[in-house]
DNA sequence: ACCTGAACACCGTTCAAGT
DNA sequence: ACCTGAACACCGTTCAAGT
């Protein structure tokens, strides 16, 4: 923590992010990053021990940008799903990033913030120690397998082929032998994915809600 | 096609796949696997059109490994537990893996297959189109998410660090900001990964039933 | 047809040197 | 203390050449 500096750490943090949006992951490199800053790549191990801090700093950014209504007095299953929501849009309008926070989310501090929230709202469902780690466990699960699932196609429409392309490729397929695999395909089409996110939540809410009246009422 | 041919496509295939299993993601380059298999790097062009393709044949590879009985009449509760199982179990056991079956499991044919098993068995909870769509994408977010979160950390203790730095990390957050993180964090010391598993599954499956059982009698 | 070495344009990072 | 160019050990891949 010397004198000037020639950058923040939040110079490096957005200019990562911008330059990841930008480019997608393979341009995302210690030599690029410095570019976009101005400056060689060496001066970056001045702020950074090496090119996974990168990677930190990115994944911390897209989870900080996650905001939401915080209500403490609203019914749980609200407080979940407007958390869940705050993660899932700041996740998705960061779609390069996705693999980096999949594998990193647990290591950025600003995870933190967000995971006492989301389990302070699970806790009020009467959960707590292993059926709270669990209920946890299966919010976070869904909200980032089904962020990650969008870009994982074949259902998608927004990769790189197009809608048509991606028909094309399920009609390609044996009807016989993938009649559900066609089915929801043909429903994929049709949804949006808010609307997929929202009623595979309702599911585990659901489960949630089911699996906490029954124990209350043993 | 062709005579003789050095390889075959199953031998390049087992022949990344040990070679993540042992070296890791970033030991799977093109000049590693050539020297696994005893040739040059540009030998495997031969056989691949670029590096992605060895990507596709490791998840290949690990999709092939899910098994289960097939019960086409059990009832759809089990068998959908019986799938999801066979995929995290052979997931799970490929861990450096993850990542690129997260980002690419939808391009692998072998996946067609369970698929279709996986929605076969619940469109027998009285499911189809957009319905039937939403619960595979939830299922099968949850699987993945679930492989993957064991991983990310810091709740797991099958990472680098050992279990103990587990625990003296999380006393070191604030107890009056984290109550519930350091909770939960107790409380994964003491379980298992398949008992998470297990549990968070049976959380989604009492939602699909409630859902579907809801329906059924409007 | 299948094979392969040399070379090119990239990486992250060490080292040694500058102010 | 912060900065930085040269150099090293890697990448994936093109090209041109072998059988």
């Amino acid at each position: 923590m010397g004198r000037p500096a020639k950058f923040t750490h939040a110079q490096l943090q957005s200019a990562a992010l911008s330059l990841l949006d930008r480019e997608g992951l393979s341009g995302l490199s210690m030599r690029a990053l410095a570019d976009e800053l101005g400056t060689g790549a060496m001066t970056l191990y001045n702020y950074v021990p090496q090119r996974e801090a990168i990677n930190l700093l990115v994944v911390e950014a897209v989870i900080a940008e996650a905001q939401w209504e915080r209500r403490p007095d609203a019914d749980w299953r609200e407080e979940v799903r407007a958390i869940a929501s705050a993660l899932w849009r700041a996740v998705r309008s960061h779609p390069h990033a996705i693999p980096l926070i999949l594998t990193r989310r647990s290591r950025a501090p600003a995870v933190f913030e967000i995971t006492e929230a989301l389990l302070d709202a699970l806790a009020r469902s009467g959960r707590s120690g292993p059926e709270l780690l669990v209920a946890f466990r299966a919010v976070s699960a869904l909200i980032m397998g089904l962020a990650q699932a969008e870009l994982a196609g074949p259902l998608s429409l927004h990769a790189a082929e197009s809608a048509d392309d991606t028909i094309a490729r399920f009609r390609a397929l044996p009807p016989e032998r993938f009649p559900h695999l066609i089915e929801i395909a043909s429903a994929a089409i049709e949804s949006t994915a808010e609307e997929e996110f929202n009623a595979g939540l309702d599911l585990l809410l659901a489960g949630l809600d089911r699996e906490g009246a029954s124990r209350n009422t043993a």
